[in-house]
DNA sequence: CCGTCAAGAACGAACGTTCGTTCTACGATG
DNA sequence: CATCGTAGAACGAACGTTCGTTCTTGACGG
């Protein structure tokens, strides 16, 4: 009877995932507290833990949102009409990379769930099945630019998929590791790669 | 006057090394304790504090290990006499790669150092010098691939490089994350992409 | 060839701290 | 005013590290 709105438990939710979010980008998963986690969120033990059961249930909301974020884009990104070029497709998935490679971005955040998932096998097979699902957007991005003559239409569209799914953590790990090259200029070697002008 | 031999210093060291890797790969670097390498590598507390001041010299010794590994396989690929095709360049650092992907591969380690790297400025600028080193080793044979007429002399050798570079970790994200295209798959794949029939 | 001895190497109990989580009391809400 | 969300002190376990002690090594005098 004296409960609160549904809207004020989701903001209380996101509250308590958004700074954990920021712990979790400063200090890792295993380094940062939850009095860390419950500082940041201003909220109090008990309020968090109402919330969350766990620091490993508020593991995987976060490691759940790093991973599924593409998922979306991509699939926008394959079932555009007409098809994409691949080259095209995958500036635009750049696109998408470079909103989240900052200092707050979902990507640096995916590192960390990778690191993680090699000893989770729940979130192993949950990063698994998500990559699994990407790579598919891509197979059929390759299937139709097939169809349309840009690639041989002897290549297996998986290998190819994998090599193009492949230059996307290519990028950004150079990014979040090394400043890397801008996206223009790893979209133009990428280009050079592929003997085309683009 | 006293004193043990420098072999056995050495072996007592690698013997310490090797055990915290094979903990980091089981569970990360700040879910393993102390008393689990001490364990693993069956000495005490005492002995492996006299080879390692700290937990995070541990760290830093496995991290140096594992990101610096590919350090020479990569300089003598860009040595090589005459030059090599890009695609069989990267076929032979692919090999080495699938030599360190396995359970107990440097690679698994390197992914955690990925995530160590953005809350340990040490470390991210040990990693960043490091695959900007790899990075130029690419560089190397792109140009010289430009003298041979392989690639367009327009390119930027740089942005090339980025790409061609991107592939490795793009593979091995794929291999150890998803279980992933074997070698000769995504090789398949990368040449069908560059429009050559290899 | 052997017994001695100093010093380095190894040991492991113990320490202070900090962790994730629990629990009871309080205040706000409908 | 009944009830649920919030608060924060408190708890036991486990952490990384220290330190006083014990064991082992190898040069050396006999």
């Amino acid at each position: 009877m004296p409960r609160v709105s549904d809207e004020h438990l989701a903001a209380r939710r996101r509250q308590i995932v958004d700074a954990a979010r920021r712990c979790f980008l400063r200090e890792g998963f295993h380094r940062t507290t939850m009095h860390d986690v419950i500082a940041e969120a201003g909220l109090s033990v008990g309020a968090v833990y109402r919330y969350f059961p766990s620091k490993a249930s508020l593991i995987n909301a976060i490691a759940e949102e790093a991973i599924g974020g593409a998922e979306l884009v991509l699939a926008d990104l394959a079932r555009q009409d007409p098809p994409l070029p691949l080259a095209e497709a995958l500036e635009r998935a750049l696109a998408y990379v470079e909103t989240q490679v900052g200092d707050d971005g979902l990507l640096r955040i995916a590192v960390q769930v990778w690191g993680e998932a090699q000893r989770d096998p729940a979130l192993a097979e949950f990063v698994a099945g998500t990559y699994a699902g990407l790579r598919r957007h891509f197979e059929a991005l390759v299937r139709r630019a097939q169809d349309g003559g840009e690639i041989s239409a002897d290549a297996d569209p998986q290998a190819v998929a994998a090599a193009l799914f492949g230059l996307v953590p290519g990028w950004f790990i150079q990014r979040i590791l090394t400043g890397g090259p801008d996206r223009a200029t790893y979209l133009a070697g990428v280009r050079a790669l592929l003997g085309r002008s683009g």
